[in-house]
DNA sequence: AAACGGATGGGCT
DNA sequence: GCCCATCCGTTTG
């Protein structure tokens, strides 16, 4: 029997980025981010994001647009790829409406295809003896992971090399984990991160 | 198990 | 000049 290999990957459609930024989150547990480089491919399932929205003290784009938060503003379904502290990256997806700004990040995924490649790309950083559950559990070492780069700021989500598949199955909103947000000070009170409950692969869970 | 601090550099007031 | 959507090794309880 071929395995993975064998599966048919769907794209996400444009209109599942242009609906409310909470939903969007939400529904982006379960899908699949691939990534089709030189090197290999490499997939993981999404089992973590947090919301960022206009309103939102804590949201790069709340103060209105600058060169960094360009890609929010723009149409949904973009990659909005930042660096932070001095040498990572994070890895957003663009949602609700096109001039409005809003995103969601990216914080964990369930690894899926690729796994040797996610380690060779860590393999600095990677405890040893190597645990898989250390892969893809928090934004930066996603983002390392499955080798996204600054040079995917603004890229379209939809098609290769950087794309967003449907999920093979419906998540019940009771598997659905919500909580504050991580790492950050303004607005801590919301609780705009989701994570799939009781999956092995999310960075934290609540308190 | 939790807390802490260093690494390291762009973004923005 | 301070802030920062992090990570990791070390220390502490």
């Amino acid at each position: 029997m071929i395995i993975n290999s064998s599966r048919k990957w769907v794209p996400l459609s444009p209109s599942f980025f242009k609906r409310p930024t909470l939903q969007v989150a939400q529904n982006l547990l379960g899908t699949y981010l691939l990534h089709e480089s030189k090197e290999g491919r490499s997939i993981g399932k999404i089992v973590e994001t947090e919301a960022y929205l206009a309103d939102d003290p804590a949201c790069h784009a709340f103060g209105g647009p600058t060169p960094r938060n360009q890609p929010m503003f723009g149409p949904p379904g973009r990659a909005y790829v930042y660096f932070i502290y001095g040498m990572y990256h994070c890895f957003n997806v663009v949602t609700h409406q096109q001039g409005v700004g809003e995103a969601v990040l990216i914080r964990a995924l369930e690894p899926i295809e690729g796994i040797e490649l996610m380690q060779k790309r860590r393999k600095k950083k990677t405890a040893q003896p190597f645990k898989i559950h250390e892969l893809c559990n928090g934004p930066a070492k996603l983002v390392i992971a499955m080798g996204i780069l600054k040079s995917h700021n603004h890229h379209p989500l939809l098609k290769a090399p950087l794309w967003l598949a449907k999920s093979t199955k419906k998540i019940p909103s009771q598997n659905i984990g919500k909580g504050s947000r991580i790492g950050i000070q303004k607005a801590a009170d919301l609780h705009y991160r989701f994570y799939l409950i009781d999956n092995h692969f999310v960075s934290r869970k609540n308190k």
